[in-house]
DNA sequence: GGACGGTCTTC
DNA sequence: GAAGACC
DNA sequence: GTCC
C-alpha cells in the first residue's frame, strides 16, 4: 500500500509572529542559525520573502553593515519595513511571545554605522541556541507509531563522547553507506555546540523510567505514550512549572498532566516509586533482559516461583534462544567500544565485497548515531542494483561462521530467495570480536531498495536533536528507525513485493533534514 | 471504545 | 491462527 | 497513556 503523506508541515499560522512577511539578511549569520531562523517564522505564522518588496513588514540583520551589505539603502527607504536585529527574533522564540521591538530596531543612517556592538550581537547569538522548533502545539496527527522505542543501554550508559558520523552531501546512497569518518573531525570550530536548551530533565527522567517498566510489562503502548511526550517536554524553552503550562501540549493528557504537577511540586513521581519497589515488577524486569523473554513469559516464570537469573536456568520450558540469552547474558550487555565496532565494520564490509561486489554493508543503529559504544551492532546490507542482494545472506552467514566471526544463531530468515519475493532478509545471532569469545548481539537486514527509500543513517549524535527528529518525522507519518533507516513504507499489505512508493527516497542525509524542515547540522557540528 | 507496526518463531 | 518476542 |  501506498503510503500515506503529504499533510502540510506543521505550521500554525495562528503563531506568535502571524502577518510577519519576512526578509532576512543573510550577510554574517551562519547558515544554519538562519534555517533555524527561518524555520521558525514560518511555523509560528510568518512568510519570508527572497527579496525586498513592498510586502515585506520586516527585514532582519546581525548588524547594520551586513544590512547595507545586502541591501540597497534606497530600496529599505522606499518600502520601509521595520528593520530588527535578529536578536528580536531570539529572545521572542525564547519568551515565547513578541517582544517589544524597542531595543532591536536597527538604524541606518546610510553611512553604514551603527550602534550597536558587532561583538555583543555575536556573542549573544551564540549564547542562546534554543534550537528549532519542529511542531507547533496543534496540527497533525501522528500518523504511525515509533517502535522500537529501545532505552536500552544507550540510555543507561550516559558516557556518550560521540564521534562525527560523516557524511558527505552529494553522495548516491551507496556512497552514503559509507563509513563514519574518524574522529579527527571534532573539535575543529569552536564553541557553539548546538545544544538546546534541556529544563525539565526531572521530568523526562522519570517518564524515561516509566518507559522501560511499561515495556517490561508488557504494555507497549503505554510505554509508547511516555515516549513521545519526552520530545515535546524536553524541547520547552522554560522550566515547567505548572501543569498548566503544558495542558495543551500534543501527547500530554490529563494523566501526564497530574505527574508533571507531582514532579514540578515533588520532585518525584509516587507511581514510579512504587513501582520501584515491587518485587514482581523488578523480577519481571530483570527476566525480559534476557534476550527471547519477554514480559509474559517473565511473568510466568515469576509466578512459577523464579526470582534470580539462576533459578531460570533450571527451567526446562526455554527455548534455544532463551538458553543461550541466559548463557550469553553477561556478554551480551557488555558494551563494544566504538573503535571495535569500526572494525568489525570494516571486516564485515571486506568479507561481503569478497562475496558480492558492490554490496554495501554498513553499521546502523547507536554506531551510527556516534555513540562512544554500542550495545550490539546493527547491520544494514543492500545493494545499488535492486537485485543481487537475492540470496546474499545465506551465503554471508556461512562464510561469516566459517571464519569463526558469527558463533550461535538466533533467528534466520530469508524471503528474498524465492523468485519473485523481494521481503526482508533478517538474521539475528551473536558474534565475536576476532580473537575473542565475547558474545555481542549482531543484527542482519538485508533491504531490496525499492522497499526501504533510505534515509539518513546517521542521526545527530545528540539524543535530544535525535527524539525531535524522529518526533518530526513522525508528525510527517514517517518513521525513522533506530538503524537510521527510513522506510518508504511497508512492504506489507497481503503480499509482500508490492512496490514502495518511489516518493521518499533519500540519497544523503542533507536531504532528510531538509525534507523534514530540520535544520542541516554539518557532522561535526552534531555534538554536544 | 478502538487504534496506536511488521515479521518471525513457537505453540 | 494466536501468542509472544524482537527490532 | 493519548487521540479520535
Amino acid at each position: 500500500m501506498a503510503p500515506k503523506r503529504k499533510k502540510s508541515p506543521s505550521i500554525d499560522p495562528q503563531g506568535i509572529f502571524s502577518g510577519m512577511v519576512v526578509f532576512l539578511v543573510e550577510t554574517g549569520v551562519q547558515s544554519r542559525r538562519l534555517q533555524i531562523w527561518k524555520q521558525k517564522l514560518v511555523q509560528m505564522g510568518a512568510t519570508t520573502e527572497e527579496r525586498l518588496s513592498k510586502k515585506v513588514t520586516h527585514v532582519f540583520a546581525i548588524n547594520s553593515q551586513a544590512l547595507l551589505q545586502q541591501l540597497d539603502g534606497q530600496l529599505l527607504k522606499r518600502f520601509k519595513p521595520r528593520v530588527l536585529l535578529y536578536q528580536w527574533l531570539e529572545d521572542s522564540l525564547r519568551s515565547g511571545e513578541k517582544v517589544s521591538e524597542d531595543q532591536y530596531h536597527l538604524l541606518v543612517d546610510m553611512e553604514g554605522e551603527n550602534t550597536k556592538d558587532k561583538s555583543l550581537v555575536l556573542k549573544l547569538v551564540n549564547e542562546n541556541t534554543s534550537s528549532a522548533d519542529e511542531l507547533s502545539p496543534h496540527n497533525e496527527k501522528i500518523k504511525s507509531d515509533v517502535k522500537k522505542f529501545k532505552s536500552d543501554a544507550e540510555n543507561k550508559g550516559l558516557s556518550e563522547v560521540p564521534n562525527s558520523p560523516g557524511s558527505s552531501d552529494s553522495s548516491p546512497l551507496s556512497q552514503t553507506l559509507t563509513n563514519p569518518i574518524p574522529s579527527s573531525t571534532l573539535h575543529s570550530d569552536l564553541s557553539l555546540p548546538y545544544s538546546p536548551p534541556d529544563l525539565n530533565r526531572s521530568i523526562t527522567e522519570i517518564f524515561g523510567k516509566l518507559i522501560n517498566i511499561y515495556r517490561a510489562l508488557g504494555d507497549d503502548r503505554r510505554s509508547f505514550s511516555y515516549y513521545k511526550a519526552i520530545p515535546v517536554v524536553e524541547k520547552l524553552p522554560f522550566k515547567i512549572e505548572s501543569a498548566d503550562q503544558v495542558k495543551d501540549l500534543p501527547g500530554i493528557g490529563k494523566s501526564m498532566q497530574d505527574h508533571i504537577q507531582e514532579i514540578v511540586t515533588t520532585g518525584k513521581l509516587s507511581k514510579l516509586e512504587h513501582f520501584e519497589t515491587d518485587e514482581k515488577v523488578r523480577t519481571i524486569s530483570l527476566f525480559g533482559e534476557v534476550w527471547g523473554i519477554g514480559p509474559a513469559t517473565a511473568l510466568k516464570f515469576y509466578e512459577k516461583g523464579h526470582r534470580t537469573l539462576e533459578d531460570l536456568k533450571n527451567e526446562d520450558s526455554l527455548t534455544h534462544s532463551q538458553k543461550l540469552g541466559l548463557k550469553y547474558f553477561d556478554d551480551i550487555k557488555t558494551r563494544i567500544p566504538r573503535h571495535e565496532v569500526q572494525e568489525m565494520e570494516l571486516l564485515l564490509q571486506k568479507t561481503g565485497e569478497e562475496i558480492l561486489p558492490g554490496v554495501d554493508i554498513l553499521c546502523g543503529g547507536s554506531y551510527r548515531r556516534g555513540k562512544a559504544s554500542c550495545g550490539d551492532l546493527d547491520i544494514v546490507i543492500t545493494h545499488p542494483d535492486g537485485k543481487s542482494h537475492k540470496g546474499f545472506l545465506t551465503r554471508y552467514v556461512k562464510r561469516l561462521k566459517d571464519m569463526k566471526f558469527l558463533r550461535e544463531d538466533l533467528i534466520f530468515s530469508t524471503h528474498s530467495e524465492e523468485g519473485t519475493d523481494s521481503g526482508v532478509d533478517t538474521y539475528f545471532g551473536l558474534c565475536t570480536y576476532p580473537g575473542r569469545e565475547l558474545r555481542h548481539r549482531i543484527d542482519f537486514k538485508v533491504y531490496p531498495r525499492d522497499i526501504y527509500a533510505f534515509g539518513l543513517v546517521a542521526w545527530t549524535g545528540n539524543d535530544v536533536l535525535n527524539r525531535r527528529l524522529r518526533l518530526l518525522a513522525e508528525s510527517k507519518g514517517y518513521r525513522l528507525d533506530d538503524t537510521g533507516l527510513f522506510p518508504a513504507t511497508q512492504a506489507s499489505g497481503g503480499k509482500r513485493g508490492a512496490r514502495a512508493s518511489a516518493s521518499l527516497r533519500f540519497d544523503n542525509e542533507k536531504e532528510v533534514f531538509d525534507f523534514l524542515g530540520f535544520p542541516w547540522l554539518e557532522p561535526h557540528e552534531r555534538n554536544l
